[in-house]
DNA sequence: CACAAGTATGAAGTATACTATATACTTGTA
DNA sequence: TACAAGTATATAGTATACTTCATACTTGTG
């Protein structure tokens, strides 16, 4: 259980995205039962690893939205199992396509390379 | 060589997003040198080519500042043998990254459906 | 107990990547 | 030759994903 700054420090990630996360629904702290002086908002590993997951789907060329439809399909959010399958299904088949598409990168820049060194114009 | 609404339809491109890129420096057409009735522009199949790689690279999270980079890199623009290689080299690093990303995320959604599977909460 | 540092909230501002609109000119077809 | 369809240009608007700012309250340390 921690406070914001120590999530964000633990995450590498500015306290405002997580706060922009946070209202957009990809994450959620709790307030403390006991605490009424302050509402100060505690987080727990859960939200370490969401955060993880979140900056690696980014990385990749995923939207928030499409990110929080597979967090929604991971924790629970009274969804079927069958929609949360579909959800992840879908996933499973764009990050293959994703990595196609890296791959065909590669070999197109390994060429490109080539060419280059050899003095090719193209 | 083919005008603007034929290339979208081949790289299947909105006209205003050609037009875009265009404008970003990413790809550029010519005006044919005998005509001086109208400054329609003219697209060879390397600006296909080009809008093809866009493409690509774009649904795997590279910014069109990134993607300019690599494009300048290709096809000559004043720049030094080495200053090509390095951009190159940095994608191709990037890109093996993005491949790391994306297996890790498979194997936790696979991890992910298993538990749903077996009705474990997490 | 002063006060720097941490926290919450709301609203406005910014960057990127389009997308739409308005205007005006050009071309091809009936 | 009328006129729909295509093209160019500039400007404004939109969506996404933050980022900054202002305000106000809370907490921990000397």
């Amino acid at each position: 259980m921690k406070l914001i700054s120590q999530l964000a420090r633990e995450a590498n990630i500015p306290i405002g995205t997580i706060r922009f996360y946070e209202k957009s629904g990809l994450i959620s702290g709790m307030t403390k039962p006991g605490i009424t002086s302050n509402n100060y908002v505690y987080y727990d590993d859960e939200v370490t690893e969401k955060l993880r997951f979140i900056k690696m789907a980014k990385a990749v060329g995923f939207t928030l939205a499409e990110i929080k439809q597979v967090i929604d399909a991971w924790y629970q959010k009274e969804l079927t199992k069958a929609s949360k399958m579909e959800v992840l299904n879908l996933k499973l088949e764009q990050i293959d396509t994703k990595i196609g598409e890296l791959k065909a990168m590669k070999k197109q820049i390994a060429r490109c390379k080539h060419n280059i060194e050899n003095g090719l114009s193209r």
